[in-house]
DNA sequence: GTCCTTGCAAAACGTTTGCAGTTCA
DNA sequence: TGAACTGCAAACGTTTTGCAAGGAC
């Protein structure tokens, strides 16, 4: 589903279809990094100068709430927002930051969640939290 | 290992051992919870009236540096601070924020993005993120 | 005595909110 | 036409930073 068939379904719901949704949702569905809203904002202003943040957030909220995108919050202050829920995992340095990619046949646990929760499952996510290999140096004796 | 403890293996590498910070590390050790900066301030002041939230921060970063607390950042805005990795998992609803516990067997991952990584691993965190029964009224059609 | 840490205050940062004007339907 | 949206700017809550005083070792 692309942008514009996820947008004209939202109609229905009473969303205004807007160019600048329009390009938002588009960088986010063609892109398999994970930006934040500041990057977002940056992509979208090379094609319509005048947007301002405040619309890529409430873009944002609006895809998220209706279960288009996921919202991820890292360590960093900013969150994460993406849509391509079927990805990979990470793997993160408590001490110096660095995220780093861990490639892994996705676990299968999303229709588990499903089944005894009640709510519609869209994805999740999975993290690690460590010390990288040069970070560890001295640590954790 | 107790928060004593800690703190004697962490004076090797330099670093005071205060009373404000066997306050803080002891309080994430004996809860369950996940407490925000401000309730660990909150809990350390009636111990410590003079601490500042500041101290707070500062001894946080500190431990998650060192490995052994881990930060979650959820979607509201403040992180969340863990003293005792082996938990349950989350599911969020991507619309009224409202959390639930998934209650499952830990997922037996950890070695493996160890050996593949080359980081040690403090532990891990799944998120599932979905609508919840109430919000699923009308939406994903 | 040294230098790490504290407490305080100010600053920085990401995000939300309020509003007047505009645009989609 | 009317409700939803945009852009702007101000406000908000969380976290970091700078610095003088204090405390651990």
């Amino acid at each position: 589903m692309d942008a514009i068939d996820i947008l004209r379904k939202l109609k229905d719901k009473g969303v205004r279809f807007t160019p600048q949704r329009q390009a938002i949702l588009e960088f986010l569905l063609a892109t398999e990094s994970h930006p934040t809203a500041e990057e977002i904002y940056q992509h979208v202003k090379a094609k319509f100068p005048g947007v301002s943040l405040g619309t890529i957030y409430n873009t944002l909220n609006m895809l998220k709430e209706h279960g288009h995108i996921l919202e991820l919050s890292y360590g960093d202050m900013s969150s994460r927002f993406d849509g391509n829920p079927d990805n990979h995992y990470h793997i993160v340095c408590s001490k110096c930051g660095r995220v780093v990619d861990f490639h892994r046949p996705l676990l299968e646990v999303d229709q588990e969640a499903e089944e005894i929760s009640g709510f519609r499952i869209i994805g999740h996510r999975m993290e690690f939290y460590g010390l990288c290999p040069e970070c560890r140096q001295g640590e954790m004796n």
